[in-house]
DNA sequence: CACAAAATATACAGACCTGTCTATTTTCTT
DNA sequence: AAGAAAATAGACAGGTCTGTATATTTTGTG
């Protein structure tokens, strides 16, 4: 059996624990034992399925990864067709997600902090999660007639995640407001047939 | 020799030496051990000027706190008396802070990411700063004519967080760029002024 | 010089860390 | 039911972690 096989019910349960574990205390600051221990699994089921700690912080962003953009996308798409309004349910979704009772911050900006050197596996994993973010939201602002609709998704990229930062320190869920309403203000301006 | 005492040649040094490593690779990633081989510096020295690496790091956030802010209006004093200067000069402080070599994001970012339960005192000090940064735009949005300061101050919060986060991910100096267009952008639009 | 404060080296405690090894038991498939 | 695959318990290695204790040496000051 690979280290980089896929799912299989323990391997799941394995992550699913990690994952709830390194968003409420930090990747570093939990150990494996712990892990193990709230999963009731054994260590070398651990190794069966990882070959070390760090490709299963890995496993996780990727699967995090996923699970974040599916979710948005579903939001997006209940928002219906107008470009605008998709674009903008972005925001709500923000809002919806700073309101998570477990809210801690993003564990993409986390993992990201915790592994600083840009060179460092785990710090990869986070950056392409940035950047499937980035054209997903490119492509909304496209869709909403933006002239350059890179740059709008750049501004906005950073609007969210400082909204993510904002809303982490302040256990609140104003920074999606705020968010909303500046890129909502930037849209107008992005727009020419707005002129 | 209480362990809140300020200023002596050996704690300084064990601040800054402390300060690059963990900037460098992480606060929980460096053990005491590594910062006393590195400072050349006792063990016992380090615990008689901090109760706890705990303690060690707040100071540490403390300090870089105020040189912090001191770097930042430095720049923007240097920017002179135009109002709208002096705000966007924010901007071309945050380009020469990310073009720096060692340049790996925000240690105050990095620092709530790594202790991420907000009661922490350690979370607490980075937040403080992020709360005394926040003051120093909305009096200078204010001193530009907003006609909303607050509201103003905190999109460009956003907007400065999320350069920081780019920035490291993508190891460029883009997003300050980005973060100042936008910023314009915005500044015109909070101009009554302008109208 | 003499005394006091600071810093030193060194050892130690007790816990934790990742990862390995072995032998046994459970589970699944045929 | 039988054999193969997966999971188990538990010990273990070798290292690291924070913090403490002790005895010695350096440093600064009167």
């Amino acid at each position: 059996m690979s280290a980089t096989a896929s799912s299989s019910p323990k391997r799941d349960h394995l992550m699913a624990t990690a994952w709830r574990l390194f968003y409420r205390d930090g990747i570093r600051a939990v150990g494996i034992d712990t892990i193990l221990a709230e999963a009731g699994v054994a260590k070398m089921t651990l190794y069966n399925h990882f070959a070390s700690k760090e490709e299963l912080i890995i496993a996780i962003l990727e699967t995090r990864d996923v699970e974040f953009r599916e979710s948005l996308m579903a939001q997006v798409n209940a928002a219906g067709h107008n470009p605008e309004k998709r674009l903008l349910a972005v925001f709500d979704w923000l809002e919806n997600w700073f309101a998570t009772e477990s809210f801690k911050g993003c564990v993409f900006i986390r993992a990201a902090s915790e592994y600083p050197e840009p060179t460092h596996p785990i710090h990869q994993a986070a950056w392409r999660h940035k950047i499937a973010v980035q054209a997903i939201l490119t492509d909304l602002c496209a869709a909403a007639g933006a002239t350059d609709p890179v740059t709008l998704a750049t501004a906005f990229s950073l609007l969210i995640d400082g909204a993510v930062i904002a809303a982490h320190a302040t256990q609140t869920t104003n920074p999606a407001r705020s968010a909303r309403t500046t890129a909502a203000a930037l849209l107008q301006l992005a727009q020419p047939s707005a002129a």
